[in-house]
DNA sequence: GCCCAGGTGGGTA
DNA sequence: TACCCACATGGG
């Protein structure tokens, strides 16, 4: 009998296939797109990351070096911009101090150690923390959001569990410590919640439709 | 007009 | 720990 957190990603896997996470060219622009993400709509990050682009701005020189208010006025489109702007100076500052800049610095050590100093930093938390290592350090460290919550919880599978890290625990206990799994199953949970678990006949084609409490 | 989106930090009880 | 709130744009 396999366990249901693997039965699940494959049947995911299945239906969808790869869906290659994280849409960057760089692990720096996967960083700031972790940053911009946060409670807001993918398709406003690639208009704040493209202005960035435009701008020579998308490295940690360009955003150490541009003015806040300038920064903000670029991520615009991304929404929270005047937070946002110096979660990213707040981020760079960090690595400069830290690791000189470098982001292949940043990873060379134990990347669970990296994770606690990563948490320290202002505006990145838990799960910009977690996305950051896993899409752009390949580190096994599964990424949890909303989403994994709502699906998870409603499928009877977190057994009490609540809150992020003991969320997170569970899907590491149960799944082998792969970045290429943990990096498809987060992509995966995303899409399946996009296109099934709000709608409202959530059950025909759906490929959990077999374990979902709903399919009635 | 309303709701939501690949959260986080600060405050209060 | 568990809720509350502010932060803001753009698409459906």
């Amino acid at each position: 009998m396999t366990d249901p957190f693997l039965q699940i990603f494959q049947l995911l896997y299945r239906h969808y296939g790869p869906l290659n996470w994280w849409p960057a060219e760089t692990p720096f622009e996967v960083c700031v797109g972790a940053i911009l993400t946060q409670n807001t709509n993918w398709g406003n990050v690639e208009k704040a990351i493209a202005n960035l682009k435009e701008l020579g701005l998308l490295s940690p020189e360009g955003i150490r070096e541009i003015e806040t208010e300038r920064l903000a006025a670029a991520i615009r489109p991304a929404g929270y911009y005047n937070i946002k702007s110096q979660r990213l100076k707040e981020f760079v500052e960090w690595l400069f101090r830290h690791h000189g800049g470098k982001l292949e610095r940043m990873f060379a050590g134990p990347w669970q150690e990296l994770r606690e100093e990563l948490l320290k930093v202002r505006g990145i938390g838990r799960e910009t923390c977690d996305a950051i290592l896993l899409y752009a350090g390949h580190k096994s460290s599964f990424v949890v959001d909303a989403y994994t919550a709502r699906l998870f919880g409603r499928l009877g599978l977190l057994d009490g569990a609540s809150g992020y890290e003991a969320i997170r625990r569970r899907f590491m206990e149960r799944l082998p410590g792969d970045a290429q799994l943990y990096n498809d199953y987060h992509a995966l949970i995303v899409q399946q919640s996009k296109e099934w678990c709000r709608k409202k006949p959530c059950c025909t084609g759906c490929p959990l439709s077999d374990l979902c409490p709903r399919q009635l």
